[in-house]
DNA sequence: CGTAGCCTTGAAGGTGATCAATGTTTGTGG
DNA sequence: CCACAAACATTGATCACCTTCAAGGCTACG
């Protein structure tokens, strides 16, 4: 179950929120204004951090491991429509107005830490200023431009899909962009992968096996590892 | 080409735009802060108003009729991501921080008319105000919610989602939705339908002169008319 | 030790893409 | 104002990519 921790040693958790691109060059009395009453949720793996329709009465920051935003469709089916690693900002666009009901789930990969901040606080604090506002955007934008580019593949072959979804994961760490081998910093199944471009799992796992032959990728547990960027790269731009 | 009427009636010009929802509430004298310098740009069908590449010096408030955002893939398939109709943003996401270029292509549908504002006057007068952020925000919101519901629904067929998107676009004014029939407010051909659907003109084509025949709708010069919304929504919930 | 989640492989079948050809409407320049 | 080009709509035939269905193995965990 999902355990809140507010006895954190309360200084290591301003520490660890100022070393967040969110809060980069604020000071730790600022950040303690803006977080205040906030709670740190811990969240184990596949266990549900919001769930789809419930009131939107709190936000935040994912401060370790990820989590995946589900749209359930009326017939079950799972699409996820964002991975959210650490320093991620969810739900913050949904604080506004009246009531609001959440439009997808969040759901942990792994253990999970999320720094979950009440929706008045948003509204008091960070809605009245046109700083934040703006870093907050700009999580917003990045997460429109992957929707943007992976619309723009939908009539690539699924290769191509798979290939530029794990480059793009990959990329997030972006340490180096060199040819060499990269791994993906979340946990990730073929089912999620499928569930992501809207496929299905066994086409998503003859499309990787093909790469684990000629060692593009290599997979051990759920940890996926790119091999070979180069070649990768190229199978994106399959038509 | 694209026209610049710098002498049309300015005062017209605030009354319009305080009508949209965007400025809704704020008086002539503040609109006329935001907007200083901004003019009023005349677009033909077909013409381009932006273009992806280029760099991002303004953005602007759709006045009368509709641009499409298009990306271009270097394969020369294109993409339509977003339908932007009057009173809709384009472009103010992307007025922060240093150079960007754009993401995308903006494109009239008919004859349209655009109200450009400056880089500088954004992160001058607009960049200062949570309240305007904010409404910015929730066009924002808008367009996500699109992404979700098209890519929710990527596994349903064709048919389904092409009946998704005619209700969403025909929902946009939403005037009665009643079981009356609703007109789609901008000019769509079917070339445009599959290209925001990722899918072929043929298919949109087999798809939608079935309805045309079974009279759930019906075309008229590039007018589409949702003759039976009832039949149309049981349509975009086959699986 | 049994269930649950994940991975894998094979076979069959369908949805929709592609290619090709033609009609229709719109727009443009001589 | 006509002729021609460009954009749009349509229909048919073929075929590939993926989905679906089925069955089995593997590992983790209570």
């Amino acid at each position: 179950m999902a355990m809140i921790d507010s006895r954190t040693n309360f200084l290591a958790l301003l520490k660890e929120l100022s070393g967040l691109e969110l809060f980069d060059g604020y000071s730790m009395a600022q950040i303690e204004d803006l977080v205040r009453d906030s709670r740190v949720v811990y969240t184990g793996h596949r266990e549900q951090l919001y769930r789809q329709g419930d009131e939107a009465d709190s936000f935040g920051v994912v401060l370790t491991g990820a989590y995946k935003l589900i749209k359930t469709s009326p017939d079950g089916a799972e699409t996820i429509l964002h991975f959210a690693i650490a320093g991620d900002v969810i739900g913050a666009l949904l604080m506004r107005a009246q009531y609001t009901s959440l439009p997808v789930s969040a759901v942990a990969m792994g253990p999970s830490r999320f720094l979950k901040i009440p929706k008045l606080r948003y509204l008091e604090e960070w809605a009245t200023k046109p700083e934040l506002l703006m870093r907050v955007q700009n999580f917003v934008v990045n997460r429109l431009s992957h929707f943007r580019d992976q619309k723009a593949m939908l009539k690539s072959p699924l290769a191509a899909r798979v290939a530029a979804l794990l480059l793009t994961l990959s990329d997030s760490k972006s340490k180096s962009d060199q040819n060499q081998k990269q791994e993906i910093p979340i946990p990730l199944t073929r089912k999620e992968i499928a569930e992501t471009l809207g496929s299905s799992v066994e086409s998503v796992i003859r499309v990787m096996s093909e790469w684990s032959k000629s060692e593009i990728i290599s997979t051990s547990d759920q940890q996926i590892t790119i091999l070979n960027p180069v070649l990768l790269a190229k199978e994106s731009q399959r038509l």
